[in-house]
DNA sequence: TAATAATGACTGACTAGTCAGTCATTATAT
DNA sequence: ATATAATGACTGACTAGTCAGTCATTATTA
């Protein structure tokens, strides 16, 4: 860890972002409502600057004087929303898995050819996760998720234990349509995504000293799975 | 974090496991490399302990007092080994690699058939990585390498690149002998060995909720790959 | 006894979390 | 409409505690 000085890190402060001031010409609404809004706003605003000092520094390492000034707001405003630093890398992770689960439910119920289905959800991954501050997410649960247990069961119970389900629900659809023959999938659903995984992994840790085209992994992956699983047409 | 007060954890501690005090009757030695033993000897245990330390709390949380009582000493004497913390996690990954290297390069010159050395190689790495504490390294890697340039160019200088080398020359010679036909793996060696990297972080992160069976997983992982790969044979 | 190794109390920089006080906004009274 | 009061979001200086790294002192060895 560059154990340099730490620098007074005055990036990304959008210098002192006003309080919680209306800009807008107030709309019908109740200004009760109006409260709510800008108090959920905030809280977005916290755990966006949350997650770049944590994904930067881990959580041990993040500064919540850091995550308040990339913010643009003062330290003890964090606490108004948050009840600990435990608390708030515990949200920043529920946040940012529910929308995503949603994905993974959706693709149980797609129908068509699990081929099609793999493509689809490769590109989705490059697309969705890789290329953007999900993947940063990934690699908090990978790195910080041993001393979390709490939150390593939330993160199971959301993304792979859904998401096995899943693969699981597709295989076998795809084992009774006859398009594919072999069964090991739904034995270790991890064979699917283990690319995946070295993709996240990868980036960001080797990216500089041999990049990885992410997407053409994975095409690679799905094109040699599908050789060994689908029916043989010789 | 389990923001507990932290436990004084007195555990492991084989305690004041003595100084560099001679136990056994000098066999004939000069008493230069005699205290160049001693010296050595301790910096394991230093290195020993560190590894426990820096696994369980990662770079940041470690505590260098906690290491020192790890290994039954005082922390001034770190000092006396290792510069700073950052020198002695970079010395731990480095020194924990070294014999790693060997067996990577070993495998290059393996003159057997390619599926063999493949489940040769999925054996060795359940035994050698997965049942060791080198696994606790490889998640060091992946969860403070990117805080660590230097650590992460080291690493990946000594196994990625070398390991892919090796897997390309395997492959290669697979095609020559016709064992193989796909040359997919050649492109993307990461392919073959990204089950491992899932069971290296899906053990200890979700093990507890699903229990995965490495060694299991690899070898499906094999049966699928040279279904996919090997000389079709009807 | 001299030289070397080890110790552990200490320092100083750093940070999670607190809280008394400020001030823009909203509600109420005139 | 204007003045006054109430609200509660926000602030930032402060406390209490932590821990990497130092060094004067003590122990061991030759």
């Amino acid at each position: 860890m560059p154990s340099k000085v730490r620098k007074v890190s005055k990036e990304a402060v959008p210098a002192r972002s006003a309080r919680l001031t209306r800009g807008r010409a107030a709309p019908r609404k109740g200004a009760k409502e109006k409260w709510a809004e800008r108090r959920a706003a905030r809280r977005e605003a916290i755990l966006a600057a949350a997650l770049d000092e944590f994904a930067e520094r881990g959580f041990e390492g993040a500064r919540l004087d850091d995550v308040a000034r990339r913010a643009g707001i003062a330290k003890g405003t964090i606490y108004l929303y948050f009840a600990d630093k435990e608390t708030l890398f515990q949200e920043l992770i529920r946040s940012a898995l529910s929308p995503f689960v949603a994905t993974i439910e959706a693709a149980r119920s797609i129908d068509l050819p699990l081929r099609v289905v793999c493509d689809r959800l490769a590109g989705a991954f490059a697309r969705e996760v890789l290329g953007t501050r999900r993947k940063d997410i990934v690699r908090l649960m990978i790195s910080e998720g041993r001393r979390f247990p709490k939150i390593a069961k939330f993160y199971y119970e959301e993304v792979p234990k859904r998401a096995f389900a899943a693969v699981r629900a597709l295989v076998r659809k795809g084992i009774e349509r006859g398009e594919i023959v072999d069964d090991t999938l739904e034995k270790f659903p991890q064979l699917i995504i283990s690319p995946a995984l070295v993709a996240v992994v990868w980036d960001g840790l080797f990216d500089k000293y041999e990049p990885l085209d992410a997407e053409a992994l994975l095409r690679a992956h799905f094109t040699l799975l599908f050789k060994a699983i689908e029916r043989r047409t010789p």
